[in-house]
DNA sequence: ATAATAGTGTCTTTCAGACAGTATAGT
DNA sequence: ACTATACTGTCTGAAAGACACTATTAT
């Protein structure tokens, strides 16, 4: 084949490729790692009361050290970023097979002090049930926060070409000994013909990077979908009672819902057993399990 | 203040760090634009049938020299990625001030052929009579394209543990003189305790790297967010019938609605305006404007 | 007059929310 | 008997879907 010097071939192209020729980014994960627990109970015939979870690792080196941190570390070269999520998590926690989506990737040239650092984080939910924390391997310290938010301030300003809305939100995260708090801000401007959505750590105690943003925008995700998937099932065992099923979506939207009304609404997502869970001092409960046959989708 | 030798200060650990120890992707962006235009009319008093289009440009080097694909490009260190994508859109196009929002990440090891290169994917919406393609200034074909695509195929394994459902999805993009291909395969398998998701581009003709599946994930978001949003009249210039409106409904949706219905849901997102749409064979049409002030929400 | 689009009124169905009421264990 | 939870039936109102009907222009 004849061709003129300026004009090589896609694989001549390939083999003189040589990507470092550009200076790049650094690529990391980091995962928000949700679930649902029992708080102790006080007295024996009350159902014990369920609270949201999230997992964070203490750092133990720069940037940020001795404060708590999302799982997460480096995508390597041979693995795709789904697999550096998975592996990370299941290094630092040595948790694995548990549901994992992506959530966002973040972009703002300062989030990390040491270098440009891009970071692509996930969702992943777990069945409390299945924990196995073990010692971890390499003396990192793992440790389950409780979280709430609060929506502390909501700003309408209005302007002739449109509004800028502003919502302030206060993050609560709690261990046994040490509360973090992160305040977030999420401005909507509509007042250009270009619409811009920002997010923004205002402060940020005890946690480090932009890490509160991100475990926001996980439990903004994990409250819209589980109203129209059925994920909540992930944070379920194999079989549970149609009130527990109730109180983790309680929790997860912290508001109460109406029993007949939730049972309507989820009874074709669950499959009657005949086992029931009783010696509680009241009606025993049928068990159920997630009715994966019926339920096709895509979500 | 007295540390030992292996405990050193934050500074000085920035201060030290070298990002180029270790090997890293590349990262960039690629863009999805739509935008809805009219067709051409043959009979003057029928209405311009709506097309949904979608915004490509044919690669002038390797690797698909030749090809057509996504607007994009290398992330710069001192840029954020939302930056990014509207630099490169605003180079490659000359268009800017649109609407933008990020879709998704892809990692996977090999999708790009020179290098490891992992791209965050945005989506774009674009009034058409805001159109300024110049003639682009680096001899860069930029051209629009119109978007069909087609469910092909729809399994469902059903195993004792769960099931595999697997949608397979033809893309058509279509301009003065070619068509280009893609074929698209998404797959849940529900039959482990993880769930899994994936996506893979099965056959591509004419349109580079996985950019058919990069496009049909913009194209679902699009989908599923004008239901619940009102991102639809960044597609619309400032003012509009309501027949057009429900038009480029109807051409994202790929279904006719009912004009009655419809009026009745889109009432409160426009102002009338005392405009009509006349000159046309038929009862004029009020001219409505979106009503941003009236809006507010965080989507 | 006609063809085509513009626009409205209303019946039906579906679904979410509210709430009252019954059922059943352990102590 | 009492307490706490388990579970069901049904009313109501809001929203979505279907459809018939009227209104208005250029040719």
């Amino acid at each position: 084949m004849i061709h003129n010097d300026n004009e090589i071939s896609e694989q001549e192209f390939l083999d003189n490729y040589d990507a470092n020729k550009y200076e790049r980014p650094s690529l990391t994960v980091d995962t928000v790692v949700f679930s649902v627990m029992d708080k102790d109970i006080d007295n024996y015939r009350k159902l014990p009361e369920k609270e949201l979870k999230i997992l964070l690792i203490k750092r133990g080196e720069h940037p940020f050290k001795n404060m708590w941190a999302l799982p997460g570390g480096f995508v390597k070269m041979d693995e795709s970023i789904d697999e550096a999520a998975y592996r990370e998590l299941k290094e630092e926690t040595n948790v694995d097979k548990i549901y994992l989506e992506q959530l966002y990737t973040w972009g703002k040239v300062d989030r990390d002090p040491r270098t440009r650092v891009i970071s692509s984080s996930y969702l992943a939910l777990i069945d409390s049930t299945k924990l196995d924390l073990k010692a971890s391997h390499d003396a990192m310290e793992v440790c389950w926060f409780s979280i709430t938010s609060n929506v502390i301030e909501e700003k309408k300003k209005i302007s002739k070409d449109g509004y800028i809305l502003e919502k302030r939100v206060s993050l609560e995260l709690k261990n046994d000994t040490e509360t973090l708090t992160s305040e977030v801000v999420i401005t909507k401007d509509v007042s250009n013909n270009d619409i811009s959505l920002r997010r923004d750590v205002i402060e940020s105690r005890g946690l480090g990077f932009d890490h509160g943003l991100i475990i926001y925008y996980g439990l903004e995700r994990l409250k819209s979908k589980i109203e129209y998937t059925d994920i909540a099932f992930n944070l379920m065992p194999l079989e549970f009672t149609l009130t527990e099923l109730q109180n983790v979506y309680e929790v997860i939207l912290n508001q109460k819902l109406l029993a007949a009304n939730f049972r309507r609404k989820t009874s074709g997502y669950v499959l009657e057993t005949d086992n029931v869970r009783k010696d509680a001092g009241h009606r025993p409960a049928k068990l159920f399990r997630y009715n994966k046959q019926d339920n096709y989708n895509f979500y």
